[in-house]
DNA sequence: GTCTATATTTGGATAGAC
DNA sequence: GTCTATCCAAATATAGAC
């Protein structure tokens, strides 16, 4: 538990999660994954015994932080009186951003997020619905407060609209090239600042 | 060429196109194809020559006709010399959507697309891009007519956030859940509706 | 052009020694 | 807990008869 060294968990954990940002769930082979970990193919079994658990426990693993992360975004946001709506959806995309550039190395999470949301598998859908779904809630709420010619059914619609622009431009599938000259997480501070914009704009028409 | 019912190749290019949507192109087997399609095994590999090529068809098959009815919406629209943001929206995102709902069999089509994106395969990208990239350079050249406040960075970040949201939207990644009473047809109509208006929105901010 | 049968590769999972 | 070796199923691809 108090390791000098990254343990055999862990090691799979994180070459579980590039390897399915890179080739899907189905594309990368428990091969693959060990051979990038350094470990014995049979110690995928032993720790998780089967591939279908690996996967969830890479999820697992991220989606209880970055949902703690964006509700206390969301408490310090709201604690200023006189907050406006680009805090609010800053402390929902800021969290998501930072996953994907602290030194953790949940760099391939979030493209491994937007691609269990192209998978249409049911399990992992209901998953992350049961994960996402109370703190979407808690948005909702204070976005409602801060939108109030906004109702429900209409707010929950452009909610999910941003939701699919964030997830598109976290998971870098957009056509705009990033100029070599700017480092990967300039190229995603950029996107959030645009996307913020964007989505205030929508949200307050 | 001029049979009564769909060819084998045609039936194939149905069954992985379809298959490819629920699965992803790793997750569907040939076996699984060829079962659908109700044709044997070995006629992937006799019209198609191996799995990777016949990926390349199910696009090939579908964007010529895609870019070609957003060009045409694009035309009709500029041909109205009072048109609109939203009817240049209109353009963008209406073709892509009636390739889900025709009765040529498009249905899983956007979703296959969708994927695609999430797939960050290299010589997907690049097929995309170059059958993709021409049609947007024209829809930016009009847009950019509509919107002269902004300047071309600026443009393609925030049509690269639309594209993004279009590709969730009707890929239907999302959480809304869709009320038993209305079809998916219409379920994706109201998509539609709603991405236009916060578009349209976040264009003009 | 389509079939059956099969070659070949790859992947998930396990047994059993250490 | 970790390794080697192996089993077994599934997948891609091909050979060759019709």
């Amino acid at each position: 538990m108090s390791l000098p060294h990254a343990s055999t968990k862990q090691r799979i954990l994180d070459s579980a999660e590039s390897l399915f940002a890179q080739h899907g769930f189905a594309g990368a082979s428990l091969r693959q994954v060990t051979a990038a970990a350094n470990v014995n193919l049979a110690a995928v079994n032993y720790h998780f015994g089967s591939k279908e658990n690996l996967i969830n426990e890479v999820f697992r693993r991220r989606l209880d932080a970055l949902n703690k992360q964006r509700l206390d975004a969301l408490s310090e946001a709201l604690a200023n009186p006189s907050h406006e709506l680009e805090d609010l959806l800053e402390a929902f995309i800021r969290p998501a951003l930072q996953l994907s550039s602290d030194g953790s190395g949940g760099v391939g999470f979030v493209r491994v997020l937007a691609r269990a949301y192209a998978e249409h598998n049911q399990q992992l859908r209901k998953f992350l619905h049961d994960n996402y779904s109370p703190t979407l809630k808690q948005f909702a709420s204070a976005f409602s407060r801060q939108l109030p010619h906004l109702n429900k059914q209409e707010l929950y619609w452009r909610l999910d609209i941003i939701s699919g622009a964030l997830t598109y431009a976290l998971a870098d599938f957009g056509i705009i090239k990033r100029r070599g000259s700017i480092t990967e997480q300039q190229h995603r501070d950029m996107a959030a600042d645009h996307l913020i914009a964007f989505a205030s704009a929508g949200l307050r028409a």
